[in-house]
DNA sequence: AAATACCCTCTA
DNA sequence: AGAGGGTATTTC
């Protein structure tokens, strides 16, 4: 009998293609083939191979089966959850997965090894590298080795007494030294380890709820540390919101493990990419530390997913395939049968919800490590004391930052705005500078001299001229941003060093840490940061962070306004005091009665959570209703209308569902591209994938027309 | 996503 | 008619 196989194929198309298996292939679900698509051969993955009954169209022919390792049942199982989840074609998906498989083979290292014929003329120095040559290494690093220059190892080899080797750098990671004993618990982390290490084995969740500074990161690994003992072949996931941060929990991995973890994000290069995905397929590689994205390798066997700093919202995936990492972990861990651990110090509303209800276990963190104490946060009245016209560090703010610098101390001020300023405007006709072909404002940037769309990315100089009516000097610069402040922070302190943390300033993880290691070394007064610096790092001499505006987030009031200011500016003023010295926070704002910043001030997280639940509850929104969004975008403002309204009349009519719309998107154009909006409310018993499915389906859009659907929108863009 | 089928306009 | 260019369609 001949089969079929269903081949999955990493593009949007909607559904897998079938293909007539040759005769004696043996094809299995998760094997990588090539197949024909077209007039050209692709890779794909089997995920299913089934007798081929009754009449079939003729199909075309399986060409080859890869020798590339197949993706294990759970990858494929979750690839094909996950797309239905986020209503997308499954090759998105799939092509994630596949991005370590594709990536170029690390290149073979060029070693040189002795060949015994003993040289020509043996000088001291052919000698010295003839004794180094035991352990083949790269010519360079022979010369080294032997304190030679690179012409005497060139030498030798031309005259045959040493010879060139390459080795395969093989996809191999040392096994965890699981002998070793992690760090010192306190009473608090060492319940919470005991609780985590029991759960580990099986599918759950667990909410690993501590205030910032009380030793999270020493508990999860020492989970991870239970689930690598109860079975030699159990792999961890280790999942971050940011590749900043991913550098010091390798580190840490590495010292409690003994052992390299794979690390997998967009910046690391792709032959090391393909090494770390080959090493998770074969199960060699048994600790990986990653992005969002580390989610679709292919683990042969699971056994723990923590995600650290769960609340963030850098894991959910804006673009291409939309999906929220911390939801989809949940998903994968249920899948493999592995525990899933969500760690925060401000959880998200979401979890909390799950936490309070049982759905998930829950275990709070409550004493700060050693004998640091929380800082004590203290609100700035800005219509009170504000800072004089075109400043933005108000009298008490800055006395408390001559105290400190005075003390030998740090000061940390916090401002999520990156550049010199956020709108740049001619004051002789008011004309606001916006990027070409999108309604977005360029941000100054002074360092570079140029205006920024933060949007899309694109920049030009500054003008000196007005281009809407060309008046001379004319813009002005409206507003702060990071650059901004630290230009007045150097007005105000000339003797202070100063220094700015932004992804402006720090673009890669190497220059991330080396900034973070002289802050904590002491070699700057004053930090002027984004939520770049906010979160993650430990500075012992930093005692005051001043909130330049804590009220940044709350404008534009979309669903998690509050509480994704209550999360940032939690961890914005948890950085101040550490260790032995008292800490201090000074938030500056206009609404100081705002419950966001009454909470902060008494640091009650649970008044404001039980706040902001009541709230929720009583909209029905999320946690206790779902969300989704449709974006139809297209370069033809009226054929974009005539189809979003024609869209709005097909919405399927289902009880428990709303939809809200169409509505310009608050950034209405973009690139070029005008963008309307639907929103869809639905209870939470309610498929809302199945729906918007079912929706999507009824309508086709035509010519440039794109429909992209959000579920679970976190970005009200 | 990428190749190609289709469908216009322009040129001589 | 054939080239050129942009857009819609198809891929098991």
């Amino acid at each position: 009998m001949s089969r079929i196989a269903s081949v999955l194929i990493p593009m949007p198309l909607p559904e897998a293609f079938d293909y007539a298996e040759p005769e004696g292939m043996g094809l299995a679900p998760g094997d990588q083939v090539a197949v024909p698509l077209g007039p050209r051969l692709i890779r794909g993955v089997v995920v299913e191979v089934r007798d081929a009954l009754g009449g079939n169209r003729p199909l075309k022919p399986v060409a080859e089966r890869l020798a590339d390792p197949a993706l294990p049942p759970g990858t494929v199982e979750f690839i094909q959850w996950a797309a239905r989840y986020a209503v997308d074609a499954p090759g998105q998906p799939l092509a994630i997965a596949l991005r370590g498989a594709r990536a170029p083979k690390p290149r073979p290292m060029r070693v040189l090894v002795p060949t015994g014929v003993p040289p020509a003329r043996p000088t001291a120095a052919r000698t010295k590298v003839l004794e180094a040559a035991v352990a083949p290494m790269s010519a360079a690093d022979l010369a080294r080795a032997a304190g030679v220059s690179s012409g005497v190892v060139k030498g030798l080899l031309d005259e045959g007494a040493l010879d060139v080797r390459e080795i395969v750098a093989e996809a191999r990671f040392d096994p965890p030294d699981l002998g070793r004993s992690g760090a010192e618990l306190n009473a608090s982390q060492a319940a919470a380890a005991e609780a985590l290490k029991a759960v580990v084995g099986g599918f759950n969740v667990t909410l690993l709820d501590g205030v910032t500074g009380s030793g999270k990161t020493e508990v999860y690994l020492e989970a991870a540390a239970a689930a690598l003992a109860a079975d030699p072949d159990a792999q961890v996931l280790i999942l971050l919101p940011e590749i900043a941060l991913t550098q010091a929990v390798i580190a840490r991995v590495a010292a409690r493990f003994g052992a390299q973890p794979g690390e997998w994000h967009s910046d690391v290069a792709p032959p090391a990419r393909r090494r770390v995905w080959e090493a998770v397929a074969s199960g060699n590689c048994r600790i990986v530390v990653g992005a969002r994205s580390a989610l679709f390798l292919p683990f042969r066997r699971l056994k723990l997913i923590v995600v650290d700093e769960e609340h963030d919202g850098s894991f959910k995936q804006e673009e291409g395939f939309i999906y929220h990492a911390r939801d989809l972990a949940v998903v994968r861990g249920r899948i493999e049968d592995a525990a899933v651990v969500l760690a925060s110090a401000t959880p998200s509303l979401e979890s909390l919800r799950n936490a309070e209800t049982g759905r998930y276990r829950w275990l709070r963190l409550s004493t700060r490590h050693g004998t640091a104490r929380l800082p004590d946060i203290e609100l700035i009245d800005l219509r009170e004391t504000p800072p004089e016209a075109g400043r933005w560090l108000s009298p008490p703010l800055v006395r408390e930052m001559a105290e400190t610098w005075a003390r030998g101390e740090q000061t940390l001020l916090f401002l999520n705005r990156r550049g010199y300023a956020p709108l740049v405007l001619c004051k002789a006709c008011g004309e606001r500078m916006t990027a070409p072909d999108t309604d977005s404002w360029l941000v100054e940037h002074r360092y570079t001299g140029r205006l920024v769309c933060h949007l899309t990315g694109f920049s030009m100089p500054k003008p000196s001229a007005c281009p809407h009516c060309g008046a001379k000097d004319s813009l002005v610069s409206i507003g702060p941003g990071v650059e901004r402040v630290e230009e007045e922070a150097r007005a105000l302190f000339p003797e202070a060093r100063i220094a700015v943390f932004s992804s402006d300033t720090v673009f890669d993880a190497r220059e991330a840490r080396r900034l973070v290691e002289a802050m904590a070394a002491g070699e700057f007064d004053i930090l002027v940061a984004t939520q770049a610096a906010a979160k993650g790092h430990n500075f012992p001499k930093l005692t005051l962070v001043g909130v330049v505006d804590a009220d940044l987030g709350l404008r534009g009031g979309d669903l998690r306004a509050a509480e994704r200011t209550y999360q940032l500016l939690a961890q914005a003023t948890g950085r101040a005091g550490r260790r032995d010295r008292p800490g201090k926070a000074l938030l500056q704002t206009y609404a100081p009665e705002h419950a966001v910043m009454q909470a902060l001030k008494a640091q009650d997280r649970d008044a404001f959570v039980e706040a902001e639940m009541a709230e929720r509850e009583l909209s029905g929104l999320p946690p206790f209703g779902r969300l989704a969004a449709v974006i139809a975008s297209g370069p033809d403002a009226a054929q974009l209308e005539a189809f979003v309204q024609g869209m709005a009349s097909q919405a399927p009519n289902t009880p428990g569902v709303e939809v809200y719309g169409p509505a310009d998107a608050p950034l209405g154009l973009v690139r070029g591209r005008r963008r309307k909006r639907f929103l869809v409310r639905a209870d939470r018993t309610v498929d809302l994938s199945a729906y918007m499915a079912a929706w999507r389906a009824r309508v086709r859009p035509p010519g440039q027309i794109r429909v992209a659907i959000d579920i679970d929108p976190y970005s009200f863009l």
